[in-house]
DNA sequence: AAAATTACGTCAATAGTGCTGACATAATTT
DNA sequence: AAATTATGTCAGCACTATTGACGTAATTTT
């Protein structure tokens, strides 16, 4: 009993810094960011017993009105499943309502309550002064960048649902490329 | 029973989009580039039975070899307890290994074996070569500027957790501010 | 030296989010 | 009429996270 099971791999006392070009700092630092990002909402949430699979279908029902279940899953890459349990408890809460489509009578489409826009907007704020702030403290004038760079991190082939978002129809045109 | 049992409010049918001054589209963003950020770690994590969880872990143990149990735990911002499961079946597979704290010995120093840096490097691969893609995509040169960017979306008093990584020591200096 | 604190491990119970598979219903399409 | 589609729901399971409690060993304080 001199030795463990297996051969029990020595310690490795070097940091993996940036070894073989990967690009650790950037890795590291989007966790962080997206952990501090996410935590501001999570607070408010919390108070309505909500979490954050509820945050990310208000957000898109605030952001496309009327969209449909299906159409719901496919931006959130979850099962139906996982959707039903959110989003019945945002019914029932009133902060989203369920209209029967007007061409297809099978689809429901989801708009937000008065409610749900204000529960929405409450979360998002905490989040947009956080951006607002990051902006001004790494130089800001740089808005555009940021959202190239954020943009060119998605799967190619799922660009599409970002562009169907209102704020590309304010005339902003930073890039229909 | 004319109408349902709350006022149920009515269906607002315009997009919110960038009501307020709220950076929806930055928001929304971030959302979908830590969607897919993931997403590609998570398929072969899937493949060792582990978890986004595991990744974190093996991700600060080969980036700080000898932290603590008790670092690791104010870095994740996660309990003892939700470590616990993840970082046993890491050392159960061989992939971290514990040693005994030099001047603490209730500490327990956390490095990564041969086997640890290895799927920790795994990984990394694709997260970087899509970080690497992006910064193409969207007019590079700029890293620093998103470095920086992300550096300050992080809480001003947790950036000191960020400080601590070996990369800063190879003569980077973008900012010891 | 005794007492308090600290670092860590573990147990129990619970919540939130996600999964697969199966099945039902209503509406639309073929 | 039959097949397909959009949605809802049920059962069961996995992973990550939570709080609270307790135990042990080591260190620090008194």
């Amino acid at each position: 009993m001199t030795d463990r099971s297996p051969p029990a791999g020595k310690p490795i006392r070097t940091a993996i810094a940036d070894e073989d070009g990967i690009d650790f700092a950037i890795i590291e630092l989007f966790f962080f960011a997206y952990r501090d990002f996410t935590s501001d909402p999570d607070q408010i949430l919390a108070d309505y017993g909500f979490g954050r699979a509820h945050h990310r279908v208000l957000h898109f029902v605030n952001r496309r009105p009327g969209l449909t279940v299906a159409e719901l899953l496919d931006v959130l890459k979850i099962t139906k499943q996982s959707l039903a349990r959110v989003l019945k408890q945002l019914i029932d809460t009133d902060h989203v309502v369920q209209l029967q489509g007007p061409r297809d009578r099978r689809q429901r489409e989801l708009y937000p309550t008065a409610k749900g826009r204000a529960l929405a907007l409450a979360l998002a704020r905490p989040q947009s002064r956080r951006i607002r702030a990051a902006l001004e403290d790494s130089g800001a004038s740089e808005r555009a960048l940021i959202e190239r760079f954020l943009e060119a991190m998605v799967d190619p082939e799922l660009r599409a649902q970002i562009d169907i978002v209102p704020a590309k129809m304010s005339g902003k045109s930073h890039g229909d490329h």
